[in-house]
DNA sequence: TTGTATGCGTTATCAC
DNA sequence: GTGATAACGCATACAA
């Protein structure tokens, strides 16, 4: 699939500017710059600049003056020429399916949190989980030189080539939850998705269930392959048979949900547990089951996957794996203050940190513990 | 509250260098530039950036093979160096609360999607509802010298002055959702919360409550002071009685709605109806009532604000106000749009504009309808 | 400890 | 249509 082809590199270009060529008419006031600085202090540019940097080779005083100066006039650097002399941005940029996904939301909230404690600027862009996207966003953030590139990749990407570009020039690359398989130029932050599965299905057994379903998303994703891996090794462990009609691989969306609900309860040999691979898949069986006046967990059991707020609220509340977001985060930020720091070494390293997580036992696996 | 002043600009300016003086040591791979291009095809660096840009003055045929090395070279435009001569960066700042919100992470994909149509991108930060955080990023925004800031303030922010330096730069600044009052140098994109307070209270009243409860926002935002006022015209319009003990201005979180709700549930006195200034806020009190076996909506009716997906899902489901995210993200971009153009005219206008709400009648108000 | 001079990559202003 | 050149604001090598 050279998808790569089909969007022209022109394209790209093109699209950091406008469409239309225009003239910049836009007449901003003048700036105040480190020559004013300077100016007003009877000192060089060159010190200002040491100055406001924190330079050993200034005297206290001098800092002192030219911090006072500073913010007197209301200066502030220009990280774009700053940018540019020092090829450093301290800017951090992020692509996202959606930030409205729960998970995702925790985890950039964590990773912001911390990339602040170390002078990081983050920049947040959504893909809307469309590959075309991912690839102009993965080009505007190399156009804007941010110092690393973290990544939770859209359902459709097979192929990272579009980050090689980055890699090439020497930016780190993070890969976090959704996670490209055989490109080993990137380090990779996930959950334990295998155990995740594997918990998950264990649950149901435990609670006496013989007839599990697994409602998976696209085995193309590292993340859905393992959650499915992990749920063939319990049923296997516990000698339980895979009827291959209750397993679908599809998007974890509403409508496919209540569709393979709809073909596992239309005829007679019903499963009696449910495994989803997220908790909106979870939610929309439950729906189906009340719908349906199926008795949960009394008929059928349900466990989800990411610990959705939801999952708490719905009656009976749901069975759910929790992923440690804040976890996954913080450990994203770790690796990358590493890698920056190998980086200047000129000994980019790459690796794959696991994130445990959890069962979270509730109402719709029975009576808890 | 002078809190600027607690905040020293040296701060400020530092913070956006590293705390310790560090040598740039990486030595990142050298990157293809124009003039790299302008040599490979034998013409000027000026013809090659004229090209990229779209320019009218440019032989098609140049054009087309200016195109092409690029793509050749994997020549991609350094923002920065850009920017800096052009004093434009094509990118939009974002400061909110925090995307983990509901209404927030949907105005968010609304705007940004719109944005990207425009040619802009996009930076969204989060001030995890902290004033120092969101002046601090007001600061690294115009840094970056991004052409226009949207903000949806925090609870705290009473102030606006920190965005000063940003309008007297030019900037356009865009306030959406927490607006603060009596700051006019700045544009305004606001649900019609006066009509959602009223809206809301007339459903509860018109299911049968007289005795109605308002669990409020701190009134020193707009946002809450304006649906407040609903709820009070409402209630005077239908000549019912306001009880005191039963208005409650607090930061809406589920520890305060639960201490309200023992509050009013602990004497014999109780409402019958409780409007909630979001769903955090209504779920905690629909929790509540169902531990304390109060039946909903028989004995008591529930309507809260915002159309949170939570709302749906309960069991009962619950009436809310919708604001219509996307319409409020789109109306956002279009005015921003507006004031870059008139910017360039040395027009800038600012303006207030309100987005209608509507009210979702579910179960947690009785029969639909 | 400070000053001088140079260049980062691009775009705008001239000139041709 | 295209080329030569300067300038954007800052950080650094080198000189003092």
């Amino acid at each position: 699939m050279k998808k790569i082809a089909s969007l022209p590199l022109v394209y790209l270009i093109q699209k950091n500017s406008k469409q239309e060529y225009s003239i910049n008419n836009v007449k901003k006031p003048q700036q105040n710059t480190i020559l004013d600085i300077a100016e007003a202090l009877k000192l060089s540019p060159a010190t200002i600049s040491r100055a406001l940097n924190n330079h050993p080779y200034v005297k206290e005083k001098t800092k002192k003056d030219v911090f006072e100066m500073a913010a007197k006039l209301g200066y502030r650097r220009n990280q774009m020429a700053s940018g540019l002399r020092s090829n450093k941005t301290n800017t951090i940029g992020l692509i996202v399916p959606r930030i409205s996904m729960f998970f995702h939301a925790e985890v950039i909230t964590a990773i912001q949190n911390s990339l602040h404690s170390y002078g990081y600027n983050l920049i947040i862009c959504q893909s809307n989980d469309s590959l075309d996207l991912e690839m102009e966003l993965a080009d505007t953030l190399f156009s804007s030189r941010v110092d690393a590139l973290i990544v939770a990749c859209t359902l459709q990407t097979l192929d990272c080539s579009h980050f090689d570009k980055l890699i090439e020039n020497g930016t780190p690359v993070i890969f976090y939850d959704r996670v490209p398989t055989g490109y080993d130029k990137a380090s990779i932050v996930k959950g334990d998705d295998f155990n995740g599965g594997y918990i998950a299905t264990k649950k149901l057994i435990e609670a006496g269930c013989k007839k599990i379903a697994h409602v998976s998303g696209p085995l193309t994703s590292n993340l859905y392959l393992d959650r499915h891996a992990g749920f063939l090794k319990a049923m296997e462990a516990h000698k339980l048979a895979i009827n291959p009609d209750w397993l679908f691989h599809q998007e974890l969306t509403t409508g496919n949900a209540e569709r393979a609900m709809r073909q596992m309860f239309d005829g007679d040999d019903r499963p009696d547990g449910i495994f989803t691979d997220n908790d909106t898949t979870a939610i929309a069986a439950l729906e189906f089951a009340k719908a349906q006046q199926i008795h949960v967990p009394g008929q059928l059991k349900i466990v989800g996957y990411s610990n959705d707020p939801r999952t708490s609220i719905s009656s009976p509340s749901i069975t759910s794996v929790e992923q440690f977001p804040d976890a996954v985060g913080k450990k994203i930020v770790n690796v990358l203050i590493d890698l920056l720091k190998n980086n200047a070494e000129n000994l980019v390293k790459t690796g794959v940190f696991t994130i445990p997580v959890e069962l979270i036992s509730r109402a719709s696996t029975g009576v808890n513990k």
